[in-house]
DNA sequence: ATTATCTATAGATCTATAGATAATGC
DNA sequence: ATTATCTATAGATCTATAGATAATGC
């Protein structure tokens, strides 16, 4: 029967209502409202910290530093995508055309959704350091897996390696370039969106009738 | 005869060869490719006047300061498609096919061309600041011109208003997805990449023999 | 006299660490 | 005793200004 808000440690000098959530978890999500405004290098570790309710130098207890933040937040934004790619990947029983669809529109749900503008964090110049190879990595697996399912539907069969290739940067570069569209309107209902950006991706691709 | 090099003024404490051009224009240079592959907030005044053969206080005897030159920039490369796109939509003797085939062409190679990364400076987070709001002017003109031509195709004048934009968004943010595209590699041929690049933003219209 | 540059620096940060403190837990 | 937090601060910047300096121009 612990009144919440009973918790180990000196208490916060600014007492605000507890959200529930983990200090870590408020840490990333102040982390990433400051990052895709403000940009990376703009954000101090103060921001971050009192925007979650601590001082500045708490947010060492947590984090080794702002990298650490940012490494954490790429990996978290990119990891679901290749999870729900390789599930269709796995998936005999539907058409590629339609899994290359499922997958375009769930990556623009994903990028556009969510509380704060997370596919903004992609925009980041910092985002090509060679600290975040992590995030690279699973993101040239979600990019292999556009190419498999590109290749595998009645148009990409018919492709040689290199048109193949142009098209899957086409259409990657497409759902990527919906967050420059989702930045400079942020109120556009994401659901239509999401489903209008896939049927343009299988434009791209060359699927004439696109049907979910 | 004057022996080129001698200039009005203190001699500068590095010497450097001439490189022929204004030196605002050589600071213009070094702050685009510091503000592309660093970021605005991480490139300093000094790394600026620097690479420019500059020590860092004399930066400002050309510029208010870090916020002008960005500014300059941004307006530096979105005002040249702004005015080829005036000139197409002008233009009555081609097709809007054509036409909007030939913008998207030109505004990828404007994009990924060019010495440094331009295109890299729609993508920092410090752009949408009032600030620069004559460069959001000019790229609202220019995404209108877009959506002119787009209306003007054949498939484009069977569309509603509300789908009209929404493809004329799509065929845009395609365009500047390009340059995420050019990011992650940089290398690629730009030429070859535009004509692809402008014949997937065809197909997203929904024109389907795209031709020059 | 004019100009383009320089050197020097005040004032304002920002990061990361050291070490104190005020809770709970046992 | 353990933990989460705090306060304080050293050291390292970075920006923007003040004022000196070393050329050319007249």
């Amino acid at each position: 029967m612990g009144t919440t808000g009973r918790r180990v440690g000196r208490p916060r000098a600014a007492q605000r209502p507890d959200s529930g959530l983990a200090v870590r978890d408020e840490l990333l999500g102040a982390a990433a409202e400051l990052f895709t405004t403000l940009g990376y290098a703009a954000t101090t570790t103060r921001a971050v910290a009192e925007r979650a309710g601590l001082r500045q130098a708490t947010m060492y207890h947590y984090f080794g530093g702002k990298e650490d933040l940012l490494a954490d937040l790429l990996e978290s934004t990119v990891t679901p995508s290749l999870a729900l790619a390789r599930g269709l990947l796995a998936d005999e029983e539907r058409s590629p055309e339609t899994r290359l669809w499922h997958l375009c529109r769930s990556d623009v749900e994903l990028l556009c959704g969510g509380p704060h503008n997370l596919g903004g964090l992609y925009l980041l110049p910092e985002v090509r350091a060679e600290r975040f190879a992590g995030f690279h990595r699973v993101r040239a697996d979600l990019k292999d897996a556009y190419g498999r399912l590109l290749a595998a539907t009645g148009p990409g069969s018919l492709l040689d390696k290199g048109e193949l290739a142009v098209r899957t940067d086409l259409v990657f570069g497409l759902i990527e370039g919906v967050i420059l569209v989702h930045r400079s309107d942020p109120d556009r209902p994401v659901e239509a969106f999401a489903a209008a950006t896939a049927d343009a991706a299988l434009r791209i691709v060359g699927v004439t009738e696109a049907g979910a």
